[in-house]
DNA sequence: GTCGATAATGTGAACGTGCACATTCGAAAC
DNA sequence: GTTTCGAATGTGCACGTTCACATTATCGAC
């Protein structure tokens, strides 16, 4: 508000830092850069000039010059999903502690033609790497085959490579849901799957088919949804005329609860007559009638991992040896011992 | 795979295309950014060229030399609410509909000082506006003093201008809620509000306010919770006890739904003896027991309204008028008349 | 045919940084 | 005191655009 005579309220640059330190411009870039061989007190003098002009390197001017934009790009398919949400905001975090930004792009549809397009425009943006939460598998195949000069990361699985343990944990959560109905007496568990085509979907229903044969029990042929509680009602619905199972294994809580108030239509008692376990613990698991058994995976772990990942991949450096994840069994009021049916 | 001699897979430059099609590299970049006197004919000659070369501009070439980035900044401290995800997914898909791309930066705390951080950041990366989905009045006290140089919109509200009549939705809507369970004979209302600090918390509270006061009721003092399902059920077991109202609006339906919880823990029936409205139609809404009452915002189209507008700042032009958008009462089981209570 | 005005195009210099390649400095070795 | 070599710093250009300012076509009016 005070005018001085400032004409020209450019922000410094390089050389304005430079001028003030008596150096050249280039070294001031070295002391950006952290270049081994700078004098001590040469870089102290630059690092003052910095802070006296307030000055702030211009991005688009080092992304010009290096071609690095210190950018990452999420392609997201599954916005709204918690597990997704909250992988997301974890990403965002861990990218921004090691200075890098992020550049979200969520896929309406996830035809082969939408996906190329959606990656061809990251690309446009020249970000360093793309994180996919778009887990089909179809999206793999394309993005597989656009000879992409740039690494991609995905919070689901990837051929080969530790990310593939990642899925490994779903496989494991999903075996947790099981055996937890199969210790509560049930033998005969339905499958409420993901879409066919998800990556997940698949690790949850070979979690399944894992543990329903590891227990010599034979696996009823799975029910296809499409993750929504609306499906998951409809499915509870219908499912009621059914009686060739006690217990369901829901591949993520929305359609569990969804299930729930289908059976509880239906006339079919959960957890009296029929056992739901979801996988998730969204937050509103724990509220609904009755509280929903499921499985917590920490999504926010998974996120940050992703990043150490891609960056790893970035700097053409060795990706770190994870620990897997344990996913946690949470057991609630929708599982009940199938001894204390009928 | 094939190779051929190119040693130098560089993209094409705007040179490289004027060289093909035989003019200057200004008159490709006029054609580029639609400059009115370009000959028809010229213009096709330096499409075709495009084409050919399969040309993309470098966006930091552009950034660097016209300090414009097409980067539109979201500031967020609600990630995970239904609502601000929803908003989140609009707001990318209309900038991108208008060749705009996004940073998400999302608040950890919302301190002044990371909030000014955060604002730092963002300006930092240049972009040319910024999109607030931190609805704390605080945040706009700090985001004021700041004194930016770059537009900025906020989803809630702003001071002055049409986005204030977003706000007025929200009070209306709360009104909507209130005034239903008015019409359901209830006279003995009670609000769990959100958080203080919050302007959607303060709008949904002055909806309550208006629609009692426009009633001839007297307003019971407001519990104030922090919008998750947790704080919703400690407050139902807590409310339990008393027995001054016979209704409660609760500031969104996560609430709500642990307020069921915790009003059925305590042994109190809904809606038998007690109804229950949330605020957002969340998705599982319809799905819990009993199906919850709301009142349901168009996150979506706000989204998309907070972009034009946004856009219209940036550009200098006039913002354009909307109509108010007007939110929808749902009303299902959690509701019920007062005649059928005791 | 000349003039002027506007349309259409061209020229050179920014923009702010990093890179490749000098150059200078300083100290140890002889 | 010269030589040598690595550490410390400087010089000029390139990156791919847009901007400000020429310059050249085009066309109607006289």
């Amino acid at each position: 508000m005070s005018g001085n005579g400032e004409t020209k309220p450019r922000p410094a640059s390089i050389r304005d830092v430079a001028r003030l330190a008596s150096v050249s411009h280039q070294t001031v870039s070295r002391v950006l850069n952290d270049h081994p061989s700078i004098r001590e007190e040469t870089r102290q003098r630059v690092l003052d000039a910095i802070r006296t002009l307030d000055y702030r390197p211009n991005l688009a001017a080092r992304a010009l010059a290096s071609s690095r934009t210190n950018l990452l790009g999420i392609l997201s398919a599954t916005v709204g999903e918690y597990g997704t949400t909250s992988a997301i905001v974890a990403i965002e975090q861990a990218a921004r502690e090691h200075g890098y930004s992020i550049s979200t792009l969520n896929l309406a549809d996830s035809t082969p033609e939408a996906i190329g397009e959606a990656v061809r425009l990251l690309q446009h943006e020249q970000v360093d790497g793309i994180i996919v939460l778009a887990p089909q598998l179809r999206v793999y195949n394309v993005i597989g085959g656009l000879g992409l000069s740039i690494p991609v990361v995905s919070l689901q699985t990837s051929a080969g490579g530790s990310a593939e343990r990642v899925a490994e944990d779903q496989v494991d959560g999903a075996r947790l849901a099981v055996e937890h109905l199969l210790a509560l007496g049930h033998t005969d568990v339905l499958h409420l799957a993901g879409p066919q085509d998800w990556i997940e979907a698949e690790s949850r229903m070979r979690g399944y088919l894992d543990a329903m044969s590891a227990a010599d029990l034979s696996a009823i042929p799975p029910i296809r949804g499409d993750w929504t509680a609306d499906f998951g009602y409809f499915a509870g619905r219908e499912l009621a005329a059914r009686r060739d199972f006690t217990a369901v294994f829901a591949a993520n809580d929305l359609m569990a609860i969804g299930l729930m108030h289908g059976f509880r239509d239906a006339g079919v008692a959960v957890p009296a007559e029929m056992s739901v376990i979801g996988f998730d613990d969204v937050p509103v698991a724990r509220h609904v009638w009755p509280t929903l058994s499921t499985v917590r995976i920490d999504f926010t772990e998974l996120g940050r991992r992703a990043v150490t990942h891609l960056l790893a991949a970035i700097d053409g450096s060795a990706p770190p040896a994870f620990g897997l994840l344990h996913p946690e069994l949470i057991a609630r009021d929708s599982t009940r011992r199938y001894a204390t049916h009928r």
